[in-house]
Order: C-alpha cells, then structure tokens, then sequence
DNA sequence: CGACTTTACGGGTCGCGTAAGTATA
DNA sequence: TATACTTACGCGACCCGTAAAGTCG
C-alpha cells in the first residue's frame, strides 16, 4: 500500500469513474486501473464493483474510505507541524496528533 | 514521503542508532541512510543529529514523531477494519476511524 | 456502436545490496 | 583503531504511458 494508492483509490470512490478520476489526477486511465486492483490484491477484498458506466464502492470500500481520507489528512497535519512549529513561541513543546480537523 | 519511510523514521528514532534500526528492519544500513536523508530533504527539515555514536532527535523530528506512529497505526487500522467487518454481525455499518488504542 | 475497464508492451526511474570512503571518540 | 554514518556503483523491480483487446448497455 502508498499514499499514491490512498490518493486514487479516493479520488476513484469520489468519481465513480476511474477515467474521470484519471484525468483529475494526471495520469491516464490503465495505471489508475491496475494500482486499484493492486491495492484490492494486498488488501485482500474487493473495494469496487465494476460495471460498464464505471465503478461503484462495495461495502468493503465503504468501510475503508474514510480510513483512507483520514490517512492523507493525517499526512498533510504532520508536513504542517514542521512548518508551523508551535505558532506563536520557542516551539520546543511538541504538539500531539489527534487534533485534526477533519 | 512512503509508509516504508515512516517505519524507518521511526524504527531509527527508537534505535538512536541507523544500524541498529536496519538490522530490526532487516535491511542494511547505506539504504537506510539515504531512505532518512531523503525523508529529511523532502520535509525540508533535518529530523536528526548525527554524531561518532549514533543519532539523536532534533526538535523537529521529536515533533514528526507521533504523527508517524500515528500514521503507521492508522494504516494498521484501516487494513483490520476490512478484515473485521464489524466484529459482531452483519457489518454494512461503517465505522468511522478516530478511535484508536493508542 | 459508444463508453469504460483491462491486458500487453517498451522505456525510464527508483531502491536495495555490496564495496569503498569519511569522521569521531 | 574501532564504530557509525555516508557516498559510489551495478542490478533488479516497479510504475507510467501508449496501444490493443475485452465487455456491457
């Protein structure tokens, strides 16, 4: 699993369509279909029904959703921690994650 | 930034010491290294301090440190959601993540 | 027949492991 | 001089993009 397959799988859930997603995010259509079936490999479930109009989420892929949401928000948080190194002082106190957003 | 650098991120973290972390990870030091450095370059900020005897945490990479562990136990998390599908029954109920051990 | 997904194929990139180099107590 | 981190190098694997094939309304 990569942040990369997170990213598609979301952006695939979000357009029920893996070519509208493709074009969403810069890559062409085959790569965004096999990372998808690569990821449903590892993981070892189905997270999309495919039909001839494009893609539904399967129960499964319901349920790892908003895991995977979470995941990327997760990252985006730590990138800004580093960035933002307490906010107003010294900044040696560390900030705990869990404080999200989200 | 890969899953693969946060486990090492944190396994040399723990280690104090790159070789000591890539014999627990199982690989060999050099790619280890450069896996950290590379980390650090992308972050845009040095996560440690190198001396003769091993490395220690700055500032930022103490801050960096529980969203990595964060992020890896969520990832934990998402694949054993898929595994249990609700513990007890049917399981079309999704549950949202945040409601984790640690 | 049209739209979407999948498989096949070639090329470039990335990461690991081995070996040699550098620095500090 | 012993220990630990880093740079150099060669090889294999992975991923993308293009092209062709399969499938369903």
């Amino acid at each position: 699993m990569s942040f990369d397959q997170l990213r598609y799988f979301v952006a695939v859930a979000e357009e029920g369509n893996i070519g509208r997603a493709a074009r969403r995010l810069c890559i062409c259509q085959p790569p965004l279909s096999r990372q998808i079936q690569q990821l449903e490999a590892e993981l070892g479930t189905r997270l999309f029904d495919r039909t001839a109009r494009g893609v539904t989420l399967r129960p499964s892929g319901a349920r790892f959703l908003p895991f995977a949401r979470d995941i990327l928000d997760r990252v985006d948080a730590a990138r800004q921690a580093l960035d933002d190194p307490g906010v107003t002082s010294g900044g040696d106190r560390l900030r705990e994650p869990g404080a999200l957003g989200s």
